[in-house]
DNA sequence: TGCAATCAGAACCAAAAAGGTTCTATTTTA
DNA sequence: TAAAATAGAACCTTTTTGGTTCTGATTGCA
């Protein structure tokens, strides 16, 4: 099955709490918000900073909050964040040497693919998220599509 | 990372042999045809099966073969197959009941995104898998298409 | 200054999933 | 009846995921 990772799930909640309410605040604060555990936020929370969706200040008084509006923030970014770069399959990665080589007929196609998962996912942004009324006939694959 | 599981790949690639060449034949010829291995070929044979994507004919001189010409196969069919039904979450599982209900905000869109998804992958039959050139500016996700 | 709160990073472990093989039916043909 | 097939289940190893813990660095404030 097709499916997320827990933590990608976690980082697309904590990110909504942050898109419904867009403050700085603590992991402290958005583990009770959320009720995943603190260790996990932490984590997650470590991994959006480095992929610089939310931004960090240290010390007292610190914490997290959103480096750019919801509006410009896909949900491919937050999972790339977590789970690392969105290819359906290993012929795609970087440098990966699939050992059928040569033997593969479908090969030349799977970055399409890839590329169409992803773009399902760019073309849904944070802020639609946590406004479901937003989402509705837009955001379809049209496959019958004229070139 | 979201991909696919290394079974499925054999999956498609199996059905590939297929749609190259559409002829019954046995888990034997198959495995030499792809190079994985035997009993690999077998498990994923019987699956295939059982969704009903290939028949089979057992005993001595008996085999696989597809159900149903190539281009009314999509990869949707096949992935859901040897992986089971395409959902991104757990969310949308039959009966999963999720830990933060009530809490979590986008509940309502995910399975609008599991859509998505799938209907990426049920655009593209097994066909057009093994002929790359009818792959092209169709089959695309249309973000900003008008309702 | 020094303590408490906070993020940063890495290491670590247990549980779950995936990958793969093997074994035992059952069916069919020659 | 023997050989060639699929059907189904059990089994084990490896990898991935989920989650915690520990140490270090930074900052605000009494």
């Amino acid at each position: 099955m097709i499916k997320l990772t827990k933590q990608a799930d976690y980082a697309i909640l904590l990110m909504s709490q942050f898109a419904k309410k867009d403050a700085q605040r603590s992991t402290t604060e958005l583990a009770q918000e959320t009720g995943v555990s603190l260790p996990m936020i932490n984590k997650t929370a470590k991994l959006l900073s480095k992929a610089g969706l939310l931004a960090s200040t240290r010390g007292a008084s610190g914490g997290y909050a959103l480096t750019r509006p919801a509006q410009r923030i896909n949900l491919a970014e937050i999972i790339a964040a977590v789970e690392g770069p969105i290819e359906l399959t290993e012929c795609t990665e970087a440098g990966g040497v699939c050992e059928l080589a040569g033997r593969c007929p479908t090969k030349p196609n799977w970055n399409l693919i890839s590329d169409a998962i992803r773009q399902s996912l760019e073309s849904i942004t944070l802020f639609e998220m946590v406004h479901p009324l937003f989402l509705n006939a837009r955001h379809r694959v049209t496959p019958g599509a004229t070139p």
